[in-house]
DNA sequence: CCCTGATTCGC
DNA sequence: GCGAATCAGG
């Protein structure tokens, strides 16, 4: 990948509207978080010398304006929430792990329902849960990701039908190199136990 | 451990 | 110019 003029205008606008290097280098695709603070360097950007911003401080009151201009196709924005989650995965999975290659831009995060920067509203969405009807554990609501918005560190769950375009990911934050959600990965061990005792 | 940005330096 | 490696810190 290289430095376009409009993943160079990109990296501006998310840059000055405070995303840290690594959600800009997720967004961008191709490249690292190095990467990004590397050539926000060179265009002279940065000046955020300070603490940054992380999970413990809530800081940073409403980034008011911007929210588009970012995206040239507005896209429908995935918020919805879902009032039953339906686990269907079966233990196939990593068959989904390959990904990433050619991550293109899209949009996430909201753009009509709400104005902020995405990350912090689905973790307030994840917070609710149902419960299993087998195990009775509770089941994490999936963050409903794509295949372009995963990660090292999101759950690689698969939900739904494939064939289907309700398809989606759990996303929920995996432990360590994981591909797995604590939960998740439970049922997939589980889920071979099984197997071997059939 | 997770993460953040800053800097260096071989390419 | 680019970005991995490294540094410094939360």
């Amino acid at each position: 990948m290289s430095w376009t003029d409009e993943r160079v205008s990109t990296l501006r606008q998310l840059w000055t509207d405070g995303h840290s290097a690594s959600q800009i280098a997720d967004r961008l695709g191709g490249v690292t978080r190095n990467a990004v603070i590397g050539k926000a360097h060179r265009l002279k950007l940065e000046s955020r010398g300070k603490s940054a911003n992380g999970a413990g401080e809530a800081e940073e009151a409403e980034i008011a304006p911007a929210a588009e201009a970012i995206e040239p196709e507005p896209q429908a924005p995935r918020v919805e929430i879902a009032d039953e989650t339906v686990v269907t995965g079966r233990f196939a999975a990593t068959g989904a792990a390959s990904m990433a290659s050619s991550a293109r831009p899209q949009s996430f995060g909201a753009t009509a329902l709400k104005m902020e920067p995405d990350e912090d509203v689905e973790y307030e969405i994840e917070v609710q849960s149902t419960t299993d009807a087998i195990t009775g554990e509770i089941v994490p609501i999936a963050r409903k990701l794509t295949l372009v918005q995963l990660t090292e560190r999101t759950c690689k769950w698969p939900v739904g039908d494939p064939m289907h375009d309700d398809f989606h990911f759990c996303g929920n934050p995996s432990r360590d190199a994981s591909p797995y959600c604590e939960f998740h990965a439970k049922l997939a061990f589980q889920a071979v136990e099984r197997r071997r005792a059939r």
